[in-house]
DNA sequence: TACAAATAGGTGTACATACACTTAAAATTA
DNA sequence: TAATTTTAAGTGTATGTACACCTATTTGTA
């Protein structure tokens, strides 16, 4: 089904055409999930003009934070904000498109090895400006709104499994 | 690759092995989809249990709010957090596991009804039970938390494009 | 040193998402 | 009424996720 026309909704309550939540709480972890699919559908459509997607992104993003250091696949899975990405497969996608390189590690021969290359940093460099102007605009909380959401976040976190 | 050993920690820098955000509303964007990460992780992991996936469960839920009245796809898809979730096809998944069932609406023969099964209700009420207790022993932040992120995370969602 | 355990990366499969396209039916309007 | 437009659902394809399993190394230890 192709929900284009859906109303992209401010209100939790309009966005799921639902009003009754057990409590605070429960539509807290709605919001949040509602929000984080908000925040990536936003930043995917930016991406779209680069022929990238929101996960081939963070990986270059992840490979530019040690540039000119290169990464095995461990360290930038390590960082990958959803921590179930296939990033072997990730790669395999930014390498067809010369994004990266893949070099078997000296060292370990186990480890490969991620390099970006020049028209990834040309690329990723180009996106970055992009999306940052992007999510300037759209996220425009002020800064002690941004301390408490990451201060209540955190809390939300503290009871692990 | 396999990231079975990541720490599921509490603090976002540990999370995702990063100090260096831009600002707080940066690390705020982080903080929402790292959160939704873990929350659906969470979910899933207790799903796992009904042989459901978060989203089946979530079609489950959003058929048993209107019961026993009947929905339509696009109904059901309009209530779905994801927008682009392709709900026909998780209906396949459910219907092969008779827990919903398909039938041609008869006032317009477009739309396709869905109705929960039997087994269908006994297996969301199992799942809700379980779910319900998992999270609220997971995510317990006081009430006045829980309202103020609420918020802040309707406030960040102004900004449409 | 030889062998067991751990580790890194890759692969297969089921499921989900994003999105374009198709088909049938209903609604609109010329 | 006939033709056009819109709508509902389904389908095809590329990508990503979750997770089990495989293979080649490396590490740790008997």
């Amino acid at each position: 089904m192709n929900v284009h026309t859906y109303i992209c909704a401010v209100k939790l309550e309009q966005a799921i055409l639902s009003t009754k939540f057990k409590n605070d709480a429960h539509k807290a972890v709605l919001n949040i999930l509602y929000s984080a699919w908000w925040l990536k559908t936003t930043m995917s459509k930016a991406l779209k003009e680069y022929s990238l997607t929101h996960e081939q992104y963070n990986v270059l993003r992840i490979l530019k934070g040690k540039y000119p250091e290169q990464m095995c696949v461990r360290d930038i899975a390590c960082r990958m904000i959803e921590k179930n990405s296939n990033v072997p497969r990730i790669i395999d996608r930014l390498e067809i498109k010369n994004l990266v390189k893949r070099t078997s590690s000296l060292l370990d021969k186990r480890e490969t090895v991620i390099s970006l290359s020049t028209s990834g940093i040309v690329l990723l460099d180009a996106a970055t400006q992009s999306i940052t102007e992007i999510m300037d605009g759209v996220v425009d909380i002020s800064n002690s709104d941004a301390k408490q959401l990451n201060l209540i976040l955190e809390k939300l976190r503290e009871k692990e499994i």
